[in-house]
RNA sequence: GCGCCCAUCGUCUAGCGGUCAGGACACCGCCCUCUCACGGCGGGAACAGGGGUUCGAUUCCCCUUGGGCGCGCCA
């Protein structure tokens, strides 16, 4: 039995997107389980679309996840003389062949294809032809002679059996006429070099796996494991593509996401152990199988990202969070958050525990600490009170009224003041801080008494956080 | 158009011939409680449709429908 080797191999024309990151920590999960290598390959052969700045954006999200790779990452274009080598070598066993067709050829091809009903394939010509027809100066691709009759199986861990009919692949490139690599050989080659023996990716390349056999078959090499994952769906059931609002790993980190909730969310999509739902990384490894990936695509949802994510707020210790708000409020730009956190340490950490049963995200997180360094009073802004309904702006001003014309802040004062006018009104108390926070921030968030009662501008009231918290 | 894949509550899923079809998120009640949360308890909610196979289908096969993916000198 040969040690399991499992790869990641993005190409570098964007962000690390959340399925990618998926898929990553499937091929993660799987070479931890097996103690075997987990290897990273950046798939940079298109030098038009890559960029050095999404190789680091695909590094820094993987790192973020906790996706640690093995060795080097190894950077797929350095290796295009061999991957030349090897077209050269198929052409020379007979398995490959240099067509000199022009694009409009090709695209008369397809054309007459798509018109006969049938799939727009390459239509074989230059397959049996001499080299020595060649017309002039035309720089020759190679094409792979794929078999004519028979069928391809991919034996998928996920799709399980997987028939293709030959006829319906067709000769493609494999080197292009500027003596680059295209993505099916290269994929082989580097898989093949770097003694890959499981290949878990996205469902999108089933029938590139077909056609990649195709080249290991041509090469007398052996075919590794294959398991292609179904992709993730957005919520909305579409394609997840950016247009349709999937976004980077790093976006979710500034959204407020904790790396370990967005592991256990991305692992129960598309993966499950019975009915475990919150696990740690730790335990996901200890479960991992491929038997285990489910076969329908899954919808991304951000309700149930959220219901995760607070539960990992909750059970984190307020120093880990503290640090963690400091560096997304700076992320997120929140300069003014950013100083008021740094400023106010010790008040932070003693008001978090108080603070971590009421947010989903590091950034309500934030939202909530707001009151400790908020500027007094707090003014309401006049557009957040617009929003609001003209009962509403009436029970805010005379709450106001009420508050600030108390002769001692002293917390007892304050809920005893806000019970009465409540009560009075009929109100529950929660009816009166809700308008009140939603004007003060523009927000409609979860009040807490002791949040009305700082937002109105008294510092004093800090001391029963203090209390309570330490 | 051609090929391939998929299909259990609204969503993520368990199920691998015989289950009151289980869990989680969300939702609705109740409890806890000075608010909002957290927590606890309870509730409504699903096998896409039609044929087979079988003593028996959510489960196996076929068709339909509905989604998705692929069909580049992109990856």
């Amino acid at each position: 039995m040969k040690p399991v080797v499992t790869r990641f191999a993005p190409s570098p024309t964007g962000y690390l997107h959340i399925g990618g990151a998926r898929t990553a920590l499937f091929c993660w999960a799987f070479a931890r389980h097996t103690g075997g290598r987990f290897l990273l390959r950046i798939e940079d052969t298109d030098r038009e679309r890559s960029t050095e700045d999404a190789v680091h954006k695909i590094f820094d999200g993987l790192r973020w996840l906790g996706l640690d790779w093995d060795g080097e990452p190894v950077m797929q274009f350095a290796r295009a003389k061999r991957h030349a080598e090897i077209a050269n070598e198929l052409l020379r066993r007979g398995q490959a062949y240099y067509c000199y067709c022009s694009q409009e050829e090709l695209a008369q091809m397809r054309e007459e294809a798509r018109a006969a009903g049938k799939p727009p394939r390459y239509n074989g010509m230059w397959r049996d032809r001499d080299p020595s027809e060649a017309p002039p100066g035309v720089a020759p691709v190679i094409r792979i002679k794929a078999p004519q009759t028979g069928e391809i199986v991919v034996e998928d861990h996920v799709q399980g059996k997987v028939v293709f009919k030959t006829e319906n692949l067709d000769d493609f490139i494999i080197l292009r006429s500027d003596g680059t690599p295209t993505y099916m050989l290269a994929v082989v080659v580097d898989d093949h070099d770097m003694d890959v023996t499981h290949i878990i990716r996205g469902d999108d390349h089933l029938t590139n796996g077909a056609r990649q056999i195709i080249i290991y078959n041509g090469m007398g090499w052996d075919v590794p494991e294959m398991a292609h994952v179904p992709l993730i769906h957005g919520p909305d059931g579409a394609k997840f593509s950016k247009r349709h609002g999937a976004l980077g790993v790093a976006a979710y980190r500034e959204m407020g996401y904790l790396p370990e909730a967005m592991i256990n969310y991305l692992a129960r999509l598309g993966w499950s152990h019975g009915d475990d739902e919150i696990f740690s990384v730790g335990q996901m490894v200890e479960w991992f199988s491929l038997a285990d990936l489910n076969k329908g695509a899954a919808r991304f949802d951000y309700v149930k990202l959220e219901s995760v994510n607070g539960h990992y707020i909750r059970g984190a210790t307020p120093e880990r969070l503290y640090k963690v708000m400091v560096e997304t409020a700076s992320e997120a730009g929140r300069d003014a958050d950013h100083a008021g956190l740094t400023a106010n340490e010790k008040t932070v950490l003693a008001a978090l525990p108080e603070l971590q049963p009421r947010a989903k995200t590091v950034l309500e997180l934030i939202d909530l600490a707001q009151f400790i360094y908020a500027t007094r009073p707090v003014v309401v802004e006049a557009n957040a009170a617009e929003q609001l309904t003209a009962e509403t702006r009436k029970l805010l001003g005379e709450a106001r009224t009420l508050l600030d014309a108390l002769p001692e802040w002293s917390a007892e004062a304050i809920d005893g003041a806000m019970r009465t006018f409540a009560e009075a009104r009929g109100l529950k108390l929660g009816k009166v801080a809700q308008p009140l926070r939603a004007a003060l921030t523009g927000r409609t968030i979860s009040p807490g008494i002791f949040e009305v009662m700082v937002l109105i501008g008294k510092a004093e009231s800090l001391a029963r956080i203090g209390d309570q918290a330490v």
